[in-house]
DNA sequence: AGGCGCAATTGACTAAAGTCAAACCCATGC
DNA sequence: GCATGGGTTTGACTTTAGTCAATTGCGCCT
């Protein structure tokens, strides 16, 4: 792990940081981003670094800026699963909550904007916008990790696999679209090793070769490499993954701002006001 | 369903619920609650009604009283799957987040608290303090519904019965605890359908139902009668959940601050009348 | 008391995915 | 060139739990 000098490089992070659609940073005001940047770092980890230990008190939080991390827990009898995924401009850690019940650890090689926490809470207390940002990012994650959950709970691991290549496939192009490069090809990338996949997923790498084979010999995508596929045939991705747009859209629903317009209910109205009376 | 008079109990409402332990007016400042208790009102919500639409506007914020609700999502093939459960002083609803992607409804009968979404903003925007114990409350679900994740995504459906036995039984001494009762049975008490416990377990009410009798047949609990259960091995029931004590506790996290959890369920509140009377 | 209806149980069968094990690919280094 | 090793693929087998279906039990209603 290297840490670079802070105040020298600041200005180019805070304005890379920036550029990620829907970070803390990105969505504060300049006077508490001023702050943050004041007790923030950045940080290169390499693969497998933990950034925060699992049952141990976390003393930082941050953003990804580059690379991806994993939130995971490692059971009593050695095996590791992850509940989350962190990606570039991705906020991780926990305030006002001593204990991590989560480890966070590098997946790739990763760079992250670090704060000390308690420092950060500070500055939370003191600009009421940021602390409203926190609450927007946290409520976010929560459906996130709710619609995982969901994910788990009712999709075969073939629709697992392939919610997971159409949700490669929107991030790879979120990102083109804001490098503004005009992509031909649909192709979904894995950054993180079939073993990370496969206990994202909560299933085994085997069945995620498997099901990803079994999508290739269908025509649906096709291997470039073990972790670069090219989307051949997205409705038919779709229809496998058996759910709506709506729910792939969801996965990146931590980047507030962007939301889809929600229809009105009838009984929900009339509850509203008979309590308001 | 019974809609009460504002005024006239809100005295009782919140001096009740700030006896429960954790929840949102318990956790904050005379200041704000009175706020809160100023656009807020009491509701009796039949079992199986809706208070949240799945996909339409979010327009209500609340806090459980009383009984249980559901935080679910229908699929497109009409299966509906339930991602967490609510009891009693859990607190529902978003901020700052107009669409629900998830419906919210009432397992049981139940007893709410609500407010209107915009208006509890506003008093959010006023206080800090009450920004920062809504934060925290919604950290805890994130830590809670990550653990939901780790359980459906590496227990066996054997293992997730136990563990949920376990919670219910822990759930059911922390009531106690609170109400100064001397129980002398390790009851846990399951207050929704098998229908309902099996979705949240990710998994059929069938499945559920052979492992609550293999359970029985190993003498490791009890079966009283279809919804309570009597707990006889303790430590061999954690050893079958295969999870440590410190995460089940993990499932009462969401109370910050709090030792102690409070979570009087619908049966409870009928029991508790008994003995006051 | 009789019968209706819902929830829960039990059984037989099937499909899905985990396990174990072997082979393979491909980069790296000697 | 060839061996080494990690990540991946493929195969054979086993276990798990989901599905379908029949049955029971229990509360409720007239």
């Amino acid at each position: 792990m290297q840490t670079l000098g802070r105040i020298a490089d600041q200005a180019t992070r805070c304005a890379r940081c920036r550029s990620l659609s829907g970070t803390l940073c990105g969505l504060s005001d300049p006077a508490s981003r001023a702050e943050i940047a004041a007790i923030s770092g950045q940080r290169f980890v390499a693969t497998g670094q933990t950034i925060i230990a699992n049952g141990e008190e976390a003393t930082v939080v941050g953003t990804v800026l580059a690379g991806v991390l994993k939130v995971s827990k490692t059971l009593p009898d050695g095996r590791e699963r992850i509940v989350s995924l962190l990606y570039p401009g991705d906020f991780f850690g926990q305030v006002f909550n001593m204990s991590a019940e989560f480890a966070i650890e590098a997946a790739t090689e990763a760079e992250i904007c670090v704060a000390d926490r308690s420092a950060f809470e500070g500055v939370l207390a003191r600009h009421p916008v940021l602390a409203r940002s926190m609450l927007q990012i946290t409520t976010a994650a929560l459906a996130q990790a709710r619609e995982q959950s969901l994910l788990l709970s009712c999709q075969t691991t073939l629709e697992r696999v392939a919610t997971y290549l159409l949700v490669m496939l929107e991030r790879r192009e979120r990102m083109m679209a804001e490098l503004k490069v005009r992509s031909f090809k649909a192709t979904a990338a894995s950054m993180v090793p079939r073993s990370d996949v496969a206990s994202y997923l909560g299933t085994t790498f085997e069945t995620i070769s498997r099901h990803i084979h079994y999508l290739a010999d269908r025509g649906v995508i096709a291997i470039i490499d073990s972790s670069h596929f090219e989307v051949l045939d997205r409705d038919g991705l779709q229809s496998i993954a058996g759910v709506s747009s709506d729910d792939v859209r969801l996965f990146f629903a931590q980047r507030p701002g962007e939301q889809v317009e929600p229809k009105t209910s009838h009984d929900v109205v009339t509850f509203t006001r008979r309590i308001a009376e």
